[in-house]
DNA sequence: TATGAATGAGGGTTCATTCAT
DNA sequence: TATGAATGAACCCTCATTCAT
């Protein structure tokens, strides 16, 4: 029994790693690209591995997306829970968070342009659920965005005639828009730059006292 | 002779007209299904022409987009060249910008759906060519939006101490990323509120005195 | 225009006849094969053209299925309307329908074959709509036989206690199973050998007075 | 050694089990989704199993469907031994095997079903084996009911001119074709009905009285 | 110019079967 | 014995493109 079990634990393993192979190489594939122009046969020679066999591992090509954007998701937990849970003041968690972003970008390009591809496309391959799920996520963003500026307007760190709702959507669309743009010239940016520019151009207009105190 | 020569006038004329009938099915197609879903097929079924007559406008499915994009850079360009032309000040002309940009995308959806999709997409299907073109695209608006800035700057309007290059980038992305938010979620959105947040977390960053004075 | 159109025509009827040689090669193919066993694949090898031509004219597999059903639901017609406008007597007009159906077994045996495994399949791979239209064939034509029975049994010439409705049924499922074996074992049978059974077994026992005058 | 003879002929008896056991599954998927339909990978889902056990019983699934053959077959015996063997004279002995039969679809339609399936049937996917085999199958039945036809001429209960072989294939026939109908339209038949009608049109015909004496 | 039949590579997916465990 | 991951051929179908008319 032990030996069987033990067995049947590292086969789980095994096909636990070969998932997320399969998931980052189609993310590779995919970043390349695009949804649809990515197909299970080149993803398939890619791993070399036999066509089949990815649908041992997942019922659909889109299936593997949502898998992707799973994983995606669950990275971006990770990465944020850290940001959310410190002590820092409204701004400077505002600030934190662009910097977290910009710096996670910095390192994990790939992961970032699909985020952004996912967001912009309204491609028919991505099937009902995924856009759904996709929007759910967005909005939670936002609303998270739009908590901390509420704080800080109530601890009169944020001037208080700005619209939480509205300047939660500016900053998320500041944070969007950058990372195509920076996929796009990646020569042109760098983290350090990004949050520089990032507290002067925004965080300086929502200040109370019309001064970046973020730091 | 000159009969001839009206015929042939006529017939260049009657050729431009159909290209530009294309050119808008193809787009209103393709805001629907995404870049590589939508399929000349398709185009010509909604058209009411044969398949190969597309073939007689355009050389491939890619000249098409590139066509798309071209039409829409040319519409772009009418559309910001008052703005640019104006004498306002330089705060109140990214102010004037920013309106008219959300007010075009109020009355225009389709076309901006269709550049967002541009910008974010790294598609296989789109070829260089495109994507170069896209490329410049981007750096022109983005030279534009700086040397409003630098304006700004030397006319004391803009605090100096303000990357020209990385707040044009900053004012870009958040464009670009409103109408992906916009486009995502059509209630949330208009023309009106997303001015008074631009001014409200963007422009009073960038004010010299800490204000707006924009308008 | 007189050329264009003669074109037209031209082309029109070279495309009906395309066609039906794909039918008849579906056919063909569909009675050494089976129903989900014989593939497009092999069909388009067989007719010596591409794969997608096959799609030209018929826009899935069932779709051409559906066609060769039709054709032979025409045929069938084709086959048994002179029969059924016949002036002759009722045990005369079974008697001319099981002949005109052996004698068409024997030179068709390609349709029969098709007919046959029609009726006897419930295979999930003929949709509902085809499977629709073979039941309410199947009832016409009992119903037509049952038509016929009571006719018989109102000129006194079947016996009276007959039941028609049944009687239908058990000529049609003679005739039917007849061809199954037929074709199981051509060399057991031939169309006079079975009229001549067909009279003794069946036409006798609906006789009124005990015997066959059928002829 | 005992214990292991025991524990072997245990195993042995298992193995017997659960082969009867896929057997039923498949039969019943069979009847489902017909012959190439009805794949191994829903059989193992549907019987709890991996896949790969079918094999452990089964070399493939055509081997498989002969076991599913092979069963019928057996109950198919098992079911006409005692009219065979009973001591009813010829014509009784046509009318009990008619009784029988429809008494056994009554209580048996998926059995019945899959045999029409398989007569009806040249699907490419049932090897040569199976096909001789049913082939076979069908010449016994056939001449079971010649000979007892003869007996019947024999005794003088037959109308001399009847030829045997070709009336034991109509009789043959209209059992198989009556069994089809029936499993088309279930509504329409019942076992009683049947054999009046059995009686009527064809023992009546058969009798050399020109009348049914067959009860 | 306009057509649409023809193409054939490639799309996603299924499946019977094998084999190391 | 039982497993199920792996296979790769074959499935149906779509597509951008070509070309004779």
């Amino acid at each position: 029994m032990k030996v069987r079990k033990r067995k049947a634990a590292r086969s789980v393993e095994a096909k636990q790693q070969r998932r997320e192979e399969i998931i980052h190489a189609a993310l590779a594939l995919f970043v390349r690209k695009g949804f649809s122009a990515g197909s299970m046969n080149e993803l398939a020679r890619e791993l070399g591995i036999a066509k089949g066999t990815l649908y041992v591992y997942f019922p659909s090509k889109e299936a593997l997306w949502l898998a992707i954007v799973e994983l995606i998701a669950k990275e971006l937990d990770r990465f944020l829970q850290p940001v959310l849970t410190s002590s820092l003041r409204p701004l400077a968690t505002l600030e934190k968070i662009a910097r977290t972003t910009f710096e996670y970008h910095e390192q994990n390009a790939d992961v970032c342009a699909i985020l952004i591809k996912i967001w912009a496309s309204t491609d028919a391959s991505l099937a009902t659920d995924m856009r759904a799920w996709l929007r759910q996520a967005y909005r939670d963003y936002r609303e998270m965005l739009a908590s901390i500026l509420r704080e800080g307007i109530a601890a009169g760190e944020i001037r208080p005639e700005t619209d939480p709702q509205s300047a939660a959507s500016f900053i998320l669309a500041m944070l969007d828009g950058l990372i195509v743009q920076w996929l796009a010239e990646p020569a042109l940016f760098n983290a350090e730059r990004c949050v520089r520019a990032f507290r002067s151009v925004c965080l300086v207009g929502l200040a109370a006292d019309g001064a970046c105190h973020s730091e």
